[in-house]
DNA sequence: CACTGGATTAGCT
DNA sequence: GCTAATCCAGTGC
């Protein structure tokens, strides 16, 4: 297994603090940058630059019409990225559903577009240092949940390879579903 | 410049 | 389970 199935296995359970709103991550996926068919840095361009530099900044991209969130995880060069897809939101709750609109409050942080629209996070945040404490970064482990893996949403190429990690029977973490054409 | 195809979501059957 | 909305990056000419 790549190093980078180790990073998104670790932040499983981690804080993320978007713009006032604190999430405890529930589900990730790993991307294998320059190894890896799924991944946007497969092919180096404009878009996937940021994933070739140094760790722990993020990247932010758009995709119909949303935002995805990503923790780049190095090594540089290697270009491997975590996609952040749920949480639960511990704090800032009533920015969250602002920002959220009615929705049940498990599924605020539901899904990658959820949970950037419920942290605030946009193109704006591309290239912040998570490890700063800036209006989006990373924070402390509050539990180690038990964790289970599966193969990542809605990817067409390694369709099949397990990198999707989430905490088990956690309501946050969001459905399952394979690429139409995988 | 035109075309293709999504690391998605909500809403409907 | 299925589909439309949606919009931009990437590609090729």
């Amino acid at each position: 297994m790549p190093e980078v199935t180790e990073r998104a296995r670790d932040l499983v359970g981690r804080l993320l603090h978007g713009h006032g709103v604190v999430a405890r991550i529930t589900e990730v996926e790993a991307y294998g940058g320059i190894e890896d068919p799924a991944s946007h840095a497969f092919v180096r361009t404009p878009r996937s630059e940021i994933m070739y530099g140094p760790p722990w900044r993020l990247y932010v991209y758009r995709i119909h019409g949303h935002h995805a969130a990503n923790v780049v995880t190095g090594p540089t060069e290697q270009a491997a990225a975590v996609l952040i897809r749920a949480g639960e939101i511990l704090e800032g709750i009533e920015v969250a559903r602002e920002r959220r609109g009615p929705v049940a409050d498990h599924a605020l942080a539901r899904g990658p577009g959820n949970l950037t629209k419920a942290l605030g996070i946009t193109s704006l945040d591309l290239g912040t240092d998570l490890l700063d404490p800036e209006p989006v970064f990373l924070g402390e482990r509050v539990d180690r949940p038990t964790l289970v893996a599966g193969p990542r949403v809605g990817v067409r190429r390694n369709a099949d390879v397990p990198w999707r990690f989430w905490a088990e029977d956690d309501p946050t973490v969001s459905a399952y579903r394979r690429h139409p054409r995988a």
